[in-house]
DNA sequence: TTTTGTGCAAACGTTTTGCAATTAT
DNA sequence: ATAATTGCAAAACGTTTGCACAAAA
């Protein structure tokens, strides 16, 4: 077994509150719930969608409060924004390592792909073009290979 | 003086109309006109800024024409969707070729890049994902060179 | 105590839709 | 002829904002 094999060691809320803290981020209970849901999920969800998870346990939490920290979270670079999956709505993603998104047209679902060559894209991007970067959103959509086989049946 | 150098011979209506037919378009003077601004553009406007450029031209052309005719053109793979650069709105590219885009946080101006490189995580991503690509949307943003200079004096 | 964030509701701007008239094939 | 596209207006949708109150520093 090899250490891209084994379980992610789980997040704790300590090192959610450094990160924040880090970003220079008062630490309130709705920016730490809203970053937490979105370091534990691989569903790259929408703001509506961490709305309807959060007010199960927090049921005082406003639309406009997971919109502002959202925003919040995006300007400090804690979380990316992957942009609209052709749902018509954003979807965002903690996990802010070089990396491409795959958008399936199909299904819907955004998965994540990892390769060291996308960090070298990123230097030749800012070797070439003179610009400081900032940040990226790396997006291919097609069909996964669930979606493919659904589709050969219909 | 390289071929890279050389201005870009202008795509004649005739071309145009040729692309719009293969992919099965009925053509129509809207679509056409459509077309042609993003073709002949490099500033990645968004549907207001065609609809405004159109109006010129064509009164009786309506937004939700302009809106239609981009929806088309995409689906039909003919024009890319950038997406948002920060405005509100999404922004579309005639150029398909593979390429990235360089979105200015400051001044909102979109760029191209172009290198081989890119095509090559085309290929990376379809030949270790397993998806069927059908596009791609890499999206680089940061201070354009220009805002840079102009940022060290504020 | 001062500053920042929250929640609510209303507002905003972009994009989509229903439908009758028009146009492309 | 018939099937698709247009234009208009209205609607829908995601997102943002103003403001009074609450909470963080």
């Amino acid at each position: 077994m090899t250490e891209k094999d084994m379980p992610p060691r789980p997040i704790t809320d300590e090192e959610l509150t450094k990160r924040l803290r880090a970003a220079g981020l008062r630490l309130t209970p709705q920016r730490l719930a809203v970053y937490r849901v979105l370091v534990n999920t691989n569903i790259h969800p929408t703001a509506a969608q961490i709305f309807t998870q959060l007010r199960e346990r927090m049921p005082s939490i406003s639309q406009a409060t997971v919109y502002n920290t959202l925003q919040v979270l995006v300007n400090e670079g804690l979380v990316h924004e992957v942009g609209d999956a052709g749902d018509g709505s954003s979807h965002y993603d903690a996990d802010i390592t070089p990396h491409v998104n795959l958008v399936c047209r199909r299904c819907q679902r955004i998965t994540d792909f990892h390769d060291p060559h996308i960090a070298g894209l990123d230097q030749l991007v800012a070797r070439n073009t003179g610009y400081s970067l900032l940040g990226a959103r790396l997006v291919y959509y097609g069909l996964c290979p669930g979606c493919q086989a659904a589709g050969e049946k219909e």
